[in-house]
DNA sequence: ATGCATGAGGA
DNA sequence: CCTCATGCATA
């Protein structure tokens, strides 16, 4: 039942999403899995005319199951609806991220970002900023908001701009919303360039194109990975870049901005972020290659020595004859094994204690 | 890598 | 109550 009941929701929400608005978005795993999310709305009025009973229950969830299976090829996809926008990330209560300010009125700065970021993203205003009306969204929402969001958003500071874009691919409305951004350039690309933007689009930025964050996204990954670092250091890295709002970050997130599986807003609001991030590190990195030592002379590194499989098979056979070989024995099997004295001496007492700690779980 | 939960902000 | 962004816990 359970499986099933995952499933149903999924294909249950389908019928629902008739036309709404809803853009439709760009990717969709995103998508499909916040449909999911929404979904319980509808699961419950569904259910709640059918059911009563449990064999009622059970029925359904059957009905569910065929349909599913039978219209594998929906007329429409399922995505997700996202327009709107939103801000940036927000914070989570406790470690915020970014900054959000809500509501609150207008009135100046709050936060600026630095100039980095603030040059990504375009536009003067932009990135985190806590802006807020706008938004969106949601179910209902839509498209038209980010005009009039592109209206305001010289009204208030910090109304800014943000995010309005992505959703750029709309189909549905041709007005869209998206012209906030400064951007300008143009370009126009993204799934669906076509639509007539009567210039209104134009905020294609390279921030913005949704190839050009799938192309950071690998090399981020690309270079994170060069650099030795995991998901979950970058998260908590991003604290040390000391940019206001933004705090650290969870693995999840990090994971999910490599894997393109966060909404469109997200990923801009993420990319100059973790832009700087890969930016210092690499340079941070290249500063010690650069200058190795200096301050670590005392210290060097020690290797660990790897002892390989055959050598190892000879080494037990010598230590089941003598545990405590002499210095004169340990000098003799270094030599017939083709490694250092202080290499074979270091193994049979690191294999002594080892023996020990057998013993001392063994026996309790 | 993901399912599920939480919380903010908006209507 | 909904959408989003995130994080925690876990497969």
């Amino acid at each position: 039942m359970m499986s099933m009941n995952s499933k149903q929701h999924h294909f249950a929400m389908h019928p629902s999403l008739p036309e709404h608005k809803y853009t439709t978005l760009h990717s969709s795993s995103e998508a499909i899995r916040r449909a999911c999310l929404q979904t319980p709305q509808l699961q419950s009025n569904i259910f709640a005319s059918l059911d009563e009973t449990l064999l009622a229950r059970a029925e359904a969830l059957a009905a569910v199951d065929i349909a599913v299976s039978q219209g594998k090829s929906h007329p429409y996809k399922p995505d997700a609806t996202y327009h709107t926008m939103n801000t940036v990330p927000c914070s989570s209560g406790s470690t915020v991220p970014l900054a959000h300010h809500h509501h609150h009125h207008h009135h100046h700065h709050q936060n600026l970002e630095p100039p980095d970021l603030m040059e990504h993203i375009s536009s003067p205003s932009l990135a985190l900023m806590p802006s807020a009306h706008e938004g969106a969204g949601g179910g209902g929402g839509g498209g038209g908001g980010l005009i009039s969001t592109s209206a305001h958003l010289h009204s208030h500071m910090h109304g800014l701009t943000h995010l309005s874009h992505q959703a750029a691919m709309n189909m549905n409305s041709p007005l869209t919303h998206h012209g906030l951004l400064p951007g300008h350039h143009g370009g126009a690309h993204q799934g669906a360039p076509g639509l007539a933007n009567n210039g209104l689009l134009s905020i294609n930025d390279s921030d913005t194109d949704p190839r050009e964050l799938e192309a950071f996204a690998e090399r981020f990954k690309q270079r994170r990975i060069k650099l030795g670092v995991t998901q979950a250091d970058v998260g908590g890295a991003l604290a040390n870049l000391k940019i206001p709002g933004v705090g650290c970050l969870s693995q999840s997130t990090i994971c999910r901005f490599e894997s393109l599986t966060l909404s469109h807003n997200n990923m801009i609001a993420l990319k100059p972020i973790l832009q700087a991030w890969l930016e210092e590190a690499e340079g941070a990195q290249r500063e010690k290659m650069s200058k190795p030592d200096i301050f670590n002379g005392s210290e060097k590194k020690r290797k660990r020595t790897s002892i390989a499989a055959p050598e190892k098979r000879s080494l037990e056979a010598y230590f089941s004859v003598q545990p405590r070989p002499s210095s004169e024995k340990i000098a003799a099997i270094a030599e017939k094994l083709d490694l250092k004295k202080n290499v074979v001496r270091v193994w049979f007492c690191n294999q002594r204690q080892k023996q020990k700690r057998l013993k001392f779980s063994a026996a309790h």
